[in-house]
DNA sequence: GCCGTTTTCGGCCCGACTGTTTTCAGTCG
């Protein structure tokens, strides 16, 4: 039972109980929802330790919710989950994902159609049915419509790295519009999280109207979901939802503090301000009729008694006490990598020559790359065996004599077995400098048994990093199960790095872990994982990656000079 | 139902936009 199951019952009682008009307690389960969604631990597992209790370090989870909770992982489910769905047996969060559809339009459509999913609201809403209801009319019917076709072709939400090139695209287009003082892409994408729901357009302008105009004039808009004077809302012609909204300079901080979010960091700064005595909202920090700060970010932050939080950090997972404290991290930069660890070629299932990933790479400005092409095992990469592997050794050395300040360093992606074992002997695997392991099959086996291969591949005195931990794939590929604290701490015991794979859909290891890593002082590298010359521009999300999970340079081994980083790997 | 450097009881974020209304409830972020 995985946490986000968990969360997605306690987000259907949250809907169930608007839907009857109950007061406090829909904030009280949502907010639990997403506290164990985002629980780095399996609570599930939590629970089988710790029991009822144990639940209650849940931020969110108090008496009442864990009590549930203790009965549904004990039989399977709990009495006050099936007690409501018996009262109303519908699918509310299908019916609640179409936009513009609420809890409380759902009990209506519910108490006077009968209404159960989508399928029913689609056949009333055809036939004409809703209109007749009270508080709807022709045009809350097409709404409804227009909505659920949007939701048949909608993918959800998108990897960030596919999406990025294209915002910055759009963003670049605003930024021309003459009324246009300031822009900010704010949101899920400035925050960098892995994926992306919808873009938020931020811009300050003395004639809100005229950039709104503009805006609803370009080609790539698809539908206006809406439009008033200082906000609009439409789908772009590539699926996704964007929002522009437009504010007064003088309220640029506070506006782009709340349109970044994340919503539940918002809320608590207007918590904390509403302590004060004050009132915090998009036009800045006010008391009583009187701004008091909300400029600028920064000046937002101080007065509020906190230090400035980058963006990547506020998702609620300590950065508020760690601001007043003093206790931030100083993040990694997004130009503070010197070498890439995990490089491939056209010696296997690479597209471009080790020269030309070297002069890429020097491009972007790396000082050090490791040549890393899959082993043996995968044979449709045309992995190496250990005699291609010193063939490539030597090309190497031939290679690096015609470079100046750059070095290309020898390494391998080794497979590790299913019992833990590697597919290149021990005397090969000596003479590399850097050696990755990395799970490509048996996506199955239980976590006992997942995560003793790994932590046996760990203690083979040659492996110096394991390659995307996890394996899974954003969208498409869960991750293998792994018991994360035991693997952590045989990596602090062995001295083995954790990669972070930057490629975009990859992003192994998952913030979260990275924190871990961090608190438990395992190191990590961020590698692009490049399968061509143009790859080392992901190098960037697995930075924020890494930002995210809250880690500065001294985590990260390629973040060092060449010889500091290759002094630190098992000897 | 949760939570506490104002509280173990009494609070619980804030504002734009829509549609159907003659003043506002519902939805969204």
């Amino acid at each position: 039972m995985a946490n986000s199951e968990v969360a997605k019952i306690l987000m259907e009682m949250a809907a169930l109980y608007e839907m009857s008009g109950v007061l406090f307690k829909p904030r009280a389960y949502e907010k639990a929802a997403l506290n164990i969604e985002a629980f780095g631990e399996d609570i599930a597992d939590l629970f089988k330790q710790g029991g009822k209790d144990a639940l209650k370090k849940i931020p969110g989870v108090g008496e009442g919710i864990a009590m549930h909770l203790a009965e549904f992982f004990k039989k399977g489910h709990f009495k006050e989950y099936d007690r409501l769905k018996k009262k109303t047996p519908i699918d509310i969060a299908g019916l609640t994902a179409i936009e513009g559809v609420g809890p409380r339009m759902v009990k209506t459509l519910w108490e006077k159609l009968k209404i159960r999913n989508i399928e029913d609201l689609e056949k009333a809403a055809k036939a004409g049915k809703i209109r007749g209801l009270a508080g709807f009319g022709e045009k809350s019917e097409e709404k409804i419509l227009k909505g659920i076709e949007f939701l048949k072709e909608s993918g959800g939400r998108r990897i960030l790295g596919n999406v990025l090139p294209d915002i910055r695209r759009l963003e670049a287009i605003l930024r021309a519009f003459p009324e246009v003082e300031k822009l900010e892409i704010a949101g899920s994408a400035r925050r960098r999280k892995e994926t992306i729901g919808d873009i938020d357009i931020l811009v300050s302008s003395k004639k809100p109207e005229s950039v709104i105009e503009r805006f609803l004039a370009l080609p790539m808009i698809a539908h206006v979901f809406g439009k008033g004077t200082t906000k609009t809302s439409v789908k772009l012609k590539d699926g996704l939802d964007a929002d522009l909204r437009v504010i007064p300079q003088k309220s640029w901080g506070a506006a782009l503090n709340y349109f970044t979010g994340s919503k539940d960091h918002n809320i608590a700064l207007r918590e904390l301000a509403q302590k004060q005595g004050w009132k915090l909202s998009e036009y800045g920090l006010f008391k009583g009729e009187k701004m008091i700060a909300g400029k600028t970010e920064e000046e937002l932050y101080k007065k509020l008694g906190l230090r400035y939080i980058e963006p990547e950090l506020r998702e609620m997972h300590g950065e508020i006490e760690a601001a007043r404290e003093n206790k931030l991290p100083k993040l990694i930069g997004y130009d503070d990598l010197k070498g890439d660890l995990q490089v491939q070629t056209d010696w296997t299932d690479g597209k471009d020559s080790i020269e030309k990933m070297a002069e890429a790479a020097i491009e972007v400005g790396l000082q050090y790359i490791v040549i890393t092409d899959h082993t043996r095992s995968l044979a449709m990469t045309g992995g190496a065996d250990e005699k291609k592997l010193l063939q490539q050794m030597e090309e190497i050395e031939k290679i690096n004599k015609h470079l100046k300040n750059f070095r290309i360093l020898k390494g391998a992606e080794v497979n590790i077995g299913k019992d833990g074992s590697l597919d290149i002997d021990d005397e090969t695997l000596a003479k590399l400098d850097v050696v990755g392991a990395a799970v490509h099959s048996h996506f199955n086996l239980s976590q006992e048994e997942q995560t003793q291969r790994v932590i046996r591949a760990m203690e083979n005195p040659n492996v110096d990093i394991i390659f995307h931990l996890t394996g899974r794939i954003i969208n498409r590929r869960d991750a293998i199960h792994l018991d994360v604290e035991k693997i952590i701490k045989a990596a602090k015991r062995t001295g083995t790095v954790l990669e972070i794979d930057a490629f975009p859909d990859r992003l192994d290891i998952k913030d979260d872990y990275i924190k871990k890593c961090v608190e438990a002082g395992v190191k990590m590298s961020i590698d692009s994982d490049a399968h061509a010359a143009a790859h080392f521009s992901v190098l960037e999300y697995g930075i924020a990656q890494a930002r995210r999970g809250w880690a500065e340079k001294k985590d990260i081994i390629n973040a060092w000079p060449m010889e500091k980083m290759l002094g630190f790997l098992k000897k």
